[in-house]
DNA sequence: CTAGGACATGTCCTTAGGTACATATGAGAG
DNA sequence: CTCTCATATGTACCTAAGGACATGTCCTAG
């Protein structure tokens, strides 16, 4: 049901489309929690039926923006204090590394390489998303000081992942590494 | 497909059950990529229609152990060479993260001493898990060499965001912040 | 000798996630 | 005026994931 309150979080900014909504999620969460807009569509469809939200308003080219309701934003905070927080990690990169030993060195090596391009590259990017953000770029409401600490999650995971990469890739290769 | 390569990369260090492979994953791979026993058994029977592994052997209760052939292992191979590495991160922690500004101050605060507390035992037990191989408890096989490294990364990650949760926590609260 | 528990494999069913496809509409370029 | 592109919403369908339930088997404690 992630999804569900990440969608309401957002309408708690303020009222959006499923267009708006998509592109937001996209841009700002993309990277902690993938959503794509067939989904959002559906839950946006499912929580109007359930009174979470409601259609405000109705734009052109069939633009619907929707409204958060009271039973809504009850329904974010409730999840927010109470919810279970889930801390399944879903981490291909770090699956990989399990099984490096069956990668050939150079192999190894090269892939080990454009992992840390990968990282610093991420890491780069909301660094200076950040510093636009300390800069006020922003603006300073409580929202745009929420997603400052969302930010640095984000910079501390792709600097320690960055870090990792660069680690594992300059240590000694295993001594029983064979060919194939 | 990680579920598939991750069963046939645990079987190309030698033969394993479908119980054998789910205890493993889960102690090994269970904070990176989580699976469950049903899923593991269709993949390993799906896997044995396409020739990737074979039934090694039949042992007593019905076990079934399953070894990987050369079709396996050279797909394993593949992947980790050849396949496109999926960067997905799905962490809710930090999809909450930008939603905090939602929460009571005293309920985030609250919330964070969860989140810190649990990231710090995490990265205690994977501390430890390092430390017994470093004094090698496991031996030095290629195979731990591998897994020194996916646990250096755990380290890394849990340590960041430890870090991380006590640096949210003591943050100054949002100046906007206000009552429900 | 029997009851309970760990071992071991599976089915069933629901939901979540994701790709591909379909369609309507308004704005701006040429 | 028409073509194209970005906006905007959806359907259809498939696979992955996961909870609930079912079943068989061997061992050991009492």
């Amino acid at each position: 049901m992630s999804l569900r309150y990440g969608l309401l979080g957002l309408l708690a900014e303020g009222p959006a489309s499923g267009y708006d909504l998509a592109r937001r999620f996209q841009e700002m969460l993309g990277s902690v929690w993938p959503a794509q807009h067939p989904k959002i569509y559906s839950e946006l469809n499912r929580m109007a039926g359930e009174g979470l939200i409601e259609v405000e308003s109705e734009g052109p080219r069939r633009r619907k923006a929707y409204r958060i309701t009271d039973a809504g934003l009850a329904a974010v905070r409730q999840w927010l204090t109470d919810g279970e927080v889930d801390h399944t990690m879903r981490l291909q990169p770090l699956l990989r590394s399990a099984f490096f030993w069956l990668m050939e060195p150079a192999d190894l090596r090269a892939h080990l390489d454009r992992e840390a391009a990968y990282y610093r590259g991420e890491l780069e990017k909301y660094q200076a998303y950040a510093e636009a953000k300390d800069r006020g770029d922003f603006g300073d409401g409580p929202q745009t000081h929420s997603l400052r600490i969302a930010i640095e999650a984000a910079i501390r995971l792709y600097g320690a992942l960055a870090e990792w990469a660069e680690w594992a890739r300059d240590e000694d290769p295993p001594a029983g590494q064979r060919r194939r």
